[in-house]
DNA sequence: CCTTGAAATCTGGCATATCAGATATTACAC
DNA sequence: GTGTAATATCTGATATGCCAGATTTCAAGG
C-alpha cells in the first residue's frame, strides 16, 4: 500500500494521483472524455507532465487513449472495484504463502509486534497498513509487490476509513494468519489472506452499491 | 497476453516494448545506469517518447527513476521471473475460476473450438496464445486482464517458442480445465490453470537458471 | 588528513512550439 | 437525397529548450 497519503513530488504524480481519484471514486464518469488542455489549465503547469500522468491511468485500464483521437474516462463499476479488490485478494494470498516460506525470525517477531500495535492505536488505519505492508514485504517479492501496488492504486484511498465495525474480525483475522505463518504453513496463510482481504472487498461492495443507488435516485 | 509481437504504433510503445525486452532479456543489467540523451540518440528521436517509454517501465518494477538524479535498471534476476510467472499463474487460476462462472455456452463451444485448433497448427504458439486470451477474456473482469497484461509483459518475449517438448502435457491440461469449466466447477478450473501456468513456469525457470551459469562461465 | 561548503556539473522535470493522424465539415457530383 | 472527396479542424505525439533539484568536485579551514 504505497503512496499512502503521499501526494507525490512531481506535478505528474500529483496530477496521476488526483485523476485517479476522481475516477475511481466516480467524480468522473465513465465515458466522459477528457480535454488535455482544460485539465492542464486547472493544475496550472503544462501540458506534458497531465498527458503523462493520464499515460499512467491508461496503463492502469481507467482511461482510453486513442492516439491523436482523444481520451476516455474508462472508470470503474461498482462490480470491477469488488473485481479488484478480488485480485487484490489473490495477490496478498500468495503474498502470505511466500512469506509463510521465506520469513525470518526476526522478521516474524517484528510484524507480531506490527500487529499488536493495531489494537488500541491512536490512528488504526496507519497501523493497519503498516501490518499489511511488512506482510507483503516479507515475501521477498519485488514482482508480486508490484501487482499489490497497482491493485491498492485502484481502491479508493479513504475506503480505509469508511468500516471501522470491521476491527474486531479484522484483529482476529491477523493472529489466525501469524499462527499460520509461524507454523510456516504457507497453504493455510494463503487461505487465510486471501479471505481477509476479501471480506474487505465485500464491505466495500456493499458500500458502493448502496451509493451508486443513492446516485440514481437523486442525481 | 496482449502485443503479443506487437511493436506498437507510437514512437514510445515501440521505444518501452524495446527498452523492456532488453531488460528482461538480461542484455541490460541489474544496477546499469540509462543514459536518456544516448537512448534517444540510437532511437533517433527525441527525447520526450524516450522519456515516457522508461515512466512506464519504472511503473513495472523494470527501472528505478530517481527525479533529477539518474535511471537506474532493476532489471528482474531469474528468481524474479520465476516470481513473476507464479503470479500470472495465480491471475490465470482466478481467471480460470471466473470463466468457469460466467461463460455462456455459446462462448464455452468457441473455446473448445480454438483449443482444438491448436493441434495440428502451423503455427502452435499463436493458437497457444488465441486459447489463453480468449479463457482470459471469458472471465469479463477488465481489471483482471489488466493485471493479466502486466504480467504477460514480464515475460520474455521469444519464451513461448522455446519449449515445444510441452506441448502434449500441455494439452492434456487443456482438456482438463475445459472440462471443469464444462462443469461450471470454479474450485477445479482454478487449481487446474494455475497449474498449467506454473508448469511453464517452471520450465522458464530451469532455461534462466541455466543460461545464467553459461554467463557466469563465459562472460 | 578529515570536514565543510560553495561552485560547477549532471540529470531529469517542465514549458512551449510544431507536427501529423484522426475526425468532422463542407461542397459537389450523381 | 445520397454518396464521396477535398478540406478545415481537433487532438494527441513529438521536438526542443530551459529550469531546478541532486550530485560531484574541489578548495579552504580545522
Amino acid at each position: 500500500m504505497p503512496d499512502f497519503k503521499a501526494i507525490g513530488g512531481t506535478v505528474r504524480q500529483r496530477a496521476a494521483s488526483e485523476l485517479r481519484d476522481r475516477i475511481i471514486t466516480g467524480q468522473l464518469r465513465p465515458g466522459s472524455r477528457l480535454d488535455l488542455d482544460l485539465i492542464t489549465e486547472e493544475f496550472g503547469t503544462s501540458r506534458t507532465p497531465i498527458r503523462e500522468a493520464l499515460i499512467e491511468l491508461s496503463h492502469e485500464g481507467l482511461v482510453s487513449i486513442a492516439p491523436r483521437s482523444g481520451i476516455t474516462v474508462i472508470g470503474i463499476t461498482w462490480e470491477d472495484a469488488v473485481d479488484n479488490f478480488a485480485v487484490l485478494a489473490t495477490l496478498a494470498g500468495k503474498a502470505a504463502e511466500w512469506t509463510a516460506a521465506r520469513i525470518t525470525p526476526d522478521e516474524l517477531a517484528e510484524l507480531r509486534s506490527v500487529a499488536d500495535a493495531i489494537t488500541g492505536s491512536a490512528d488504526v488505519v496507519t497501523a493497519n497498513w503498516r501490518f499489511h505492508r511488512a506482510l507483503n514485504r516479507a515475501s521477498r517479492s519485488p514482482r508480486l509487490l508490484t501487482f499489490v501496488r497497482h491493485a491498492v492504486r485502484a481502491v479508493p484511498s479513504n475506503y480505509f476509513e469508511l468500516f471501522p465495525e470491521q476491527e474486531q474480525r479484522s484483529l482476529a483475522e491477523h493472529a489466525a494468519l501469524l499462527d499460520a505463518i509461524g507454523r510456516r504453513d504457507g497453504r493455510a496463510a494463503r487461505l487465510i489472506a486471501e479471505e481477509h482481504v476479501l471480506h474487505a472487498g465485500e464491505a466495500l461492495g456493499e458500500w458502493l452499491q448502496a451509493r451508486e443507488r443513492e446516485q440514481l435516485t437523486a442525481p
